[in-house]
DNA sequence: TTGTATGCAAAGGCTTTGCAGATTG
DNA sequence: CAATCTGCAAAGCCTTTGCATACAA
């Protein structure tokens, strides 16, 4: 399988470890928020991952000021597919890749895409003066199940 | 100067040709947004247009539902630089040259890249499948300006 | 015990929608 | 005249915040 956007499906023990490490608090909603995101095929929405607590539930709102901790420490990566709302996926310390998205403008479909250079344009824009570049690249299209359902 | 975001400002009377072309109704309000997003160094957002009306005020209501109509017709393009809402500039028809934005995560100013070279990454996407491949990618990093603030 | 986390309720920002009246072609 | 557009008010969605209580270290 090589559509997945992570590999390191966390277990529990993990994620506390991953707390502790940051010096955050092994709390219940901490742990079951870090384990679904960390477990999700594709990057999850705030609304989603609340969804995916079960039994662990908790108030949305806590789901929120959890995410903001996590990117803070950068145990999470808030992405932007220009749906008008943030993603969130497992970060570098977890995950070690860089990657983008394709996401399908019809079914919603998100999937991974691996390569990524972006030194032409990064040294072009540091020559306009900036520092800590970060670039943000996502792809739209309409996959191969969409495109056969549109004939 | 380079780093003006269009030099297509439109005037009354070519924003009326292209709403005509369009099969738009020429309003008051549909020609000043159209007039005051062209004029814009940079892209603005539905509150941004709404506040640059001037005398042609009218209801946000009104300025959301006209850029659904522009967006349908390509006449201007939606953006997401990764604030939390979209962004709008002049569409391919009017303005004819793709490019990007970096945007200064201290001071929110936005500036232009010209050069675009995503080839490589839609070969890979349209071997996945994919058709009418787009590709948004933005830059973030920290201005020159900003960077003397921060010492 | 001290600081952090949480639930609940409320609010804020951006965007959309319903409806009735006004305007356009 | 028919179709489209508009203002107003309300609501919807995503996200944040205040406050009092509960929990972790």
């Amino acid at each position: 399988m090589k559509n997945k956007c992570c590999e390191n499906h966390l277990t529990q023990d993990k994620a506390k470890e991953l707390l502790s490490q940051n010096g955050l608090n092994r709390t219940k909603t901490k742990v079951a928020i870090l384990v679904a995101v960390s477990k999700s095929r594709t990057p999850l929405s705030a609304t989603e991952i609340h969804h995916q607590l079960g039994d662990e539930t908790c108030d949305i709102s806590t789901v929120f000021r959890t995410l903001v901790q996590f990117k803070e420490k950068e145990i999470i990566k808030e992405l932007n597919l220009g749906e008008g709302f943030f993603r969130y996926e497992i970060g570098n310390i977890a995950s070690n890749h860089h990657h983008h998205h394709v996401r399908c403008r019809e079914c919603g479909q998100i999937k991974l895409i691996e390569k990524c250079d972006m030194s032409v344009f990064e040294k072009m824009i540091s020559k306009l003066g900036y520092d800590q570049i970060q670039h943000y690249l996502e792809f739209t299209g309409v996959c191969s199940k969409c495109l056969k359902k549109e004939l």
